[in-house]
Formats: structure tokens, sequence, C-alpha cells
DNA sequence: GCGTATCGCGTTTTT
DNA sequence: CGCGATACGC
């Protein structure tokens, strides 16, 4: 038995690690290790003697799994790779595939995101005709967002509208056939969504005595992280598992709750001692994340929150800078704040992947990261669009997906759209014949087509003939469908294909690690990788605030909070949704250690393109004044990077590729004088700065100069 | 007239 | 990137 010592977790921390049996409620404020509190657990039950494959640890991202594995790991020796870990999709999607004919699911199915749903209801809608002469029909996101928040909420259609959009009333008819129709395209298409994923492990669990049996005996265990995110559906599958041993145990904050939109409703953590009466309930409100000063501003933040369990945080670290709140004139004003800020950190030595810049909404950021980029700073963004929902890898991904689902209409679609003088009627119409048809790939062959496309259609059979004879690991396989897909991809994004290559690059990266097609795709679908590319470098962090979520860094700076930004206009005022913006505030603050910034730009380009004068947000009003620093807005000269490079007395030159060779001394706009140390891969120079250290500038942005 | 290609502009948050 | 408006071609 491996031997553990858990002495250094607090007294609260403790006994929700040592309580084996019945249900426990974890309540933990922000910062209070929670995270650590289950890593503990599941090296306690171990070395308790729990054999690993009885725990269940579900989480929100896959990334959170595996790096509290990887921690239980180290604690207790290796014992914990035998551990279940990961979010409830991809855990859904293991369990269906496996007990799909049970449910009378064909066991071959596509996971479709977010996106390719939002298309199948766009094009339902159109060929049924609907928002055609009516201006006021509600847009696609909207209609995908309404007939999942039903699922989520397991109510009604109706009464979700009667509920909670009652202006939609006039569409109820409309938006239940739309329903219906969109049910029976994911069926014929062998197609399953998010929701369908959830609903049907709850149908398994349920309908199907035996398997729940079986599960529940196997998952002797279980822990769910984050449960303030989890919708009505995802709380009853965790009933139905930890029915019959009531060994369950669920961490939450209900103050920051932020994915109401997606089903999630933190009255389940409020709920939690009704599904189990029995339950302890513990809460962690020591804060080992923040100082003092930003720990008081947070409190007041969250003070103004109409519903929140009681709980009082306190923080024992000393010291510590008062928040600073700066008022840009514009947003350009602000991004050279925020540069100027970020610049001043570096040169105090914190690390760059220790400064994160945080926003409501993707685009928000980007003034800055043209500022950013100019200067030849690196970073990394994170939320906004995702490698694998870009149209190029979606491309890629089709061909893979057919060959394992060829009534995925979806894939077929994308296909067809590749070819020229094909466009979405066309591709509707092929798409239609193959999915009815007994045997998809036959009928390929005999589809009619059209004397223009006939080249390019023959080239398409040939090479899916070719495709379906190979019997190859995955990687063998992309190398195949690039062949094919090389000069459509070029003629396609003819434009800017150099850049989009480098993903395709990535792609193939990523597939040479899989043994198996089925779980590469599922993989991509429910856990796309980043766009960052390689991992762990010292990179400055630009995010949203959703897809910060559970980090921590020295410094924060959260910009945009200006009104209409954030809260976004679309929150009415004072409802359920202004609450929720609330708490995103919080969860932004929250995410600082040492220094914390907020920002805002007094000025924004409305759609019709005159500058508005805009105020702060009604959040930052709430806060009592003496919590944070108000900086004056300063008169700013231009920096340098702004100024074109010239020639001086002193010779200083714009410096080329051939003039950067090891032991040069360069001069940039933002780092001062450095010396070049190495002529990296790929366009890239490691250049020693006097004052900030060795850092890697992109050439292609990096504006240096010779001394 | 139907279907396809092109251009310009605005963008909530995501497993 | 995706949407709508507009232009072009069969």
């Amino acid at each position: 038995m491996p031997d553990y010592e858990y002495d250094t977790l607090n007294e609260a921390q403790r006994r929700a690690v040592t309580t084996t049996t019945g249900p426990v409620l974890v309540i933990a404020g922000a910062g209070s290790g929670k995270t650590r509190t289950l890593v503990h657990r599941v090296a306690y039950l171990l070395a308790e003697g729990v054999e690993p494959w009885h725990i269940l640890l579900l989480t929100f991202t896959r990334k959170a799994a595996q790096e509290m594995l990887w921690r239980a790991a180290s604690l207790v020796g290796n014992f914990s790779s035998q551990v279940t870990g990961g979010t409830f999709h991809a855990i859904a999607n293991n369990l269906l595939r496996r007990y799909a004919d049970l449910l009378g699911y064909p066991s071959s199915f596509s996971i479709i995101d977010q996106a390719d749903a939002e298309g199948i209801v766009n094009l339902l809608k159109s060929s049924l005709g609907l928002g055609r002469e009516n201006r006021q029909f509600p847009s696609k996101r909207t209609i995908v967002s309404i007939l999942s928040g039903a699922v989520n909420r397991s109510i009604s259609i109706e009464d979700l509208i009667d509920r909670h959009h009652s202006h939609l009333a006039e569409h109820l008819d409309d938006l239940l056939t739309l329903y219906q129709h969109y049910q029976s395209y994911k069926r014929q298409h062998a197609l399953m969504d998010y929701d369908d994923l959830l609903v049907n492990w709850r149908r398994l669990l349920i309908e199907q005595p035996e398997a729940r049996e079986a599960l529940s005996r196997r998952f002797a265990y279980i822990m769910v992280d984050e449960y303030q995110d989890t919708n009505l559906i995802q709380a009853e599958i965790v009933r139905l598992l930890a029915a019959s041993h009531n060994n369950v145990m669920v961490v939450g904050d209900d103050s920051q709750s932020i994915y109401s939109f997606r089903g999630a409703d933190f009255h389940n953590i409020m709920r939690f001692p009704e599904l189990f009466p029995d339950a302890t309930l513990i809460k962690l409100e020591e804060n080992y994340r923040s100082s003092q000063p930003i720990l008081s501003l947070t409190n007041a933040i969250i003070e103004a929150a109409a519903e929140k369990y009681a709980k009082t945080l306190f923080s024992r670290i000393e010291g510590g800078d008062k928040p600073k709140l700066y008022a840009a004139q514009d947003e350009r004003d602000e991004a050279l704040f925020v540069v100027e800020a970020i610049q001043k950190l570096v040169a105090d030595g914190v690390p760059a992947r220790e400064i994160a810049v945080l926003f409501r909404s993707g685009f928000h950021s980007f003034k800055l990261e043209l500022e950013l980029t100019s200067l030849g700073f690196d970073f990394e963004k994170r939320g906004g669009l995702k490698l694998t929902e870009s149209a190029h890898m979606k491309d890629v991904l089709a061909f893979l997906r057919l060959l394992v689902n060829p009534r995925d209409g979806l894939s077929w679609s994308r296909v067809f759209l590749q070819l020229d003088k094909i466009g979405p009627k066309t591709a509707q119409k092929f798409t239609a014949a193959l999915i009815s048809a007994a045997d998809p790939w036959q009928e390929l062959q005999a589809l009619p087509v059209s004397a223009s496309v006939r080249v390019g259609f023959a080239g398409l059979c040939r090479f899916f003939a070719g495709l379906r004879q190979e019997d190859a690991p995955p990687l063998a396989l992309y190398e195949k469908i690039l062949e094919y897909y090389q000069p459509v991809f070029q003629r396609l994004y003819a434009d800017d294909y150099p850049k989009r290559q480098k993903d395709l690059d990535q792609l193939k990266s990523i597939i040479s690690g899989y043994a198996d097609i089925q779980s590469f795709i599922d993989d991509t679908t429910l856990d796309p990788p980043d766009t960052g590319g390689s991992v762990n470098r010292d990179r400055l962090v630009l995010s949203t605030i959703h897809s910060a979520k559970g980090l921590e860094f020295d410094a924060v700076l959260v910009i945009g909070l200006a009104e209409g930004r954030f809260p976004h206009s679309a929150a009415g005022i004072m409802g359920a949704q202004w609450e929720e913006e609330r708490r995103l505030l919080y969860v932004a603050a929250t995410r600082a250690r040492k220094h914390l910034w907020f920002t805002y730009p007094g000025e924004l380009m409305p759609p019709d393109r005159m500058f508005k004068r805009v105020a702060m947000s009604p959040f930052l009003g709430e806060i009592p004044p003496h919590l944070y620093e108000r900086l004056r807005p300063r008169h700013r000269s231009i920096p340098a990077s702004f100024a074109r490079p010239v020639a001086t007395a002193t010779m200083i030159k714009a410096a080329t590729a051939a003039d950067l060779t090891p032991g040069r001394r360069v001069s940039h706009a933002f780092f001062g004088a450095g010396t070049v140390t190495a002529l990296a891969s790929e366009g890239r120079l490691d250049v020693h700065f006097d004052r900030h250290g060795l850092k890697t500038l992109h050439l292609d942005y990096a504006k240096l100069m010779l001394l």
C-alpha cells in the first residue's frame, strides 16, 4: 500500500478528503484549493486500498481531469493511471458506443458540435421556408439555444417559451416543427449532439436496470468538480449512478456559475441536499490565492449578488497592491495602457505566462492583439475560434467522418461544396440521395452529375474508392486525404492558405498520436485543441473569461469594462442574465494572485461608424471606491514602435534576416538593447536582452534595429 | 430564373 | 468567421 500524507491540508479540506462514505457537498470559494482537495481525495482513496477503476472523476474540461489525475499520481505513485476521469460528454460517448444496441442506436454515430447543430437548423429553417417573409424569426443561434435549453432543463419547448421567452410565443408552432425535423434529421444521419449524449446516458441508466447496476458497481466513488456548472440532466446522471452506494462528492461555488446559457443551473448545488438527504456540507472559506486587497474587492463585487450561499472568504496572504482602475480615452489608449503595464510587469520579473488579459467577448481583444503583434510580443489567445472549428479543419475531418459513418450528411455536404460549380442546392440534393440509399458508397457512383462538374466529381469518386480500400492507421489515411485535398485547399483559400497550412501540419501531429480514427474524431469534436501550438512556452495569455475559468495568474488585466460590453448589452436589466454577468466579473477578478487592473475605453465604435462616448460598467460603480486606486489618464506620446525607424548619426538601421547573426547587438522597441544568441527555426530568433533576459521573437513581426 | 461566386461588414459566452 | 446583398453565368 502506498504511503500518503495529507497534513498540508487545512481542517475543512481534510474532512472533505477523508469522508469515504455518504454524499458530501463541498462549497468552495474561489482560490480555496478545491482542485487540491479533489486531488488529495483521489490519493487518499487509493491509499485506503480502493481500486483505481472504482473511482470516477467528472470535471468540466478534459484538461482539468488529466491535470488532477497527474497530480494525484505524483502523490501516491502511479496508481491513479487507471482512475476514470473526464467530462460528462466524453464518458457518455464511451458508454454509448458500448451500449448503443441497448438503446437502438447505430454504434457508428458521429458527434456534432454547436456549429454543426446550428448549420443543420439553418438548413431546415430555409428548406421549411421559415423566416422568409417574417423578419422577426429568431436566428439559428437563438433557435439552437432554445431547443437545447428545453432539453437541458427537462421541460417542454412550450413551457420554456412560456416561462423564459414569452416574446417568441408567436413562433411556437414553427419552433416545434423545426424541432421535430431537427430530431429526425439527426436520426437519419446517425448524428448525436451534445445534448443527445447526456440524454441518452440518462436513458441508459433509467431504462436499462442491468446496465445501471453494472455502472454503479463499477463507479463506486464519484467525484464532480464545478458542480454549479451542471445542468439538470447531469445532476440526475450523478444521482442515478450513485443511487446504490451514495458515495458521491460534489465540489462547487455558486458564485462562479457562468454557464446558464448552456443549461447549467446553479440551483443544482442548492438542491443537492434534497437529492441526497443525508449529505454532509463542508465549506472551504480560506483563500490561498489572492492578496487581501484583491480579495476585498472581489468580495465587494459578489456582495451585490441577489442570491448566494453565505460564505465569508478570508486570506492570510499579507501585503499586496490595491487593484487599479484605468479609464482610457478609447480602445487604442486602452490597448497601449495594457501593453505598458505588461511591459512593467515583465521588467519586474513576472514571467509572461503569469500575466493574463481577460475580456467578455472574443473580439474585445482585437485592438490589443494588433498592438502586441506590431511590437513582436508573443501571446496565446484562448477562447473564440478553436482549431477544429475553422473551415479547412472541418473539411479534412469530414473525409474521416465519412469513412466511419457514411450516412453523415453534414460531412457529405462539406465534401460536395468543395467542388467547383456545386453550391448548397446541389450539395443538398446529392446528400439526400446518399443517405436514403441502401449503400451510400454505391449510390455515390450513380449520382446525376451535370457536365460542368463531371471531372471534379470523378476525381472525388476515385479518391474515396482508394481511401476505402486502405486498412491503414489514421496517420496514413491523413496523408492519403491530403493528396486529394491539398489542391482543393489551395484553390478554396487562395488568399491565405499559407497561414492555414500550419493548422493542417498541427492536425497531422495530433493525428499521429491515435491508433483509430473513431477516437480521434470524437476527441477533436468533444475537446478541440487550441490554435496555440506548442505548450508551455512563456507567453502572455489573452483569454475570454469563460476560458480562463479555474486558472490563476500572478497578474490579471480585465479590459473592456464599459457599459454595453460588460454586462453584454443583450443581458436585460436586473434579470437572471444580469446576475450571471456579475458573477462573470467575479470569476475574472478572482483569477489574480498579486496584481489586478480594470480598464475600459471611454469611446466605442458602434455599427453606425460614429464614435460614441460610453460610461464605465455599472458593476464597477457598485464597488466602494476606497477598495481600488483610480489612475489618471495620461497624455501619451507615440510609442517607439510606431515611429518609423530612421537612420541617425549613430547609423541605426532596420534589421533584415541576413544581418541577424549570433552575437549581433540589436535594439527592440519594447525590450531595449540585447544580443542575438541563436537563429531559431521557422523565422524565429532568440535574443538575450540586457534588461529582460532571453526572448524568442518572430522575424515577421518584431521590429529590430541594429546597433 | 435559378444557382453559384464575391464582397463587405459585424461578431456573447462553450462542453 | 458567417451573413446578407449583389452580381454573374447557365
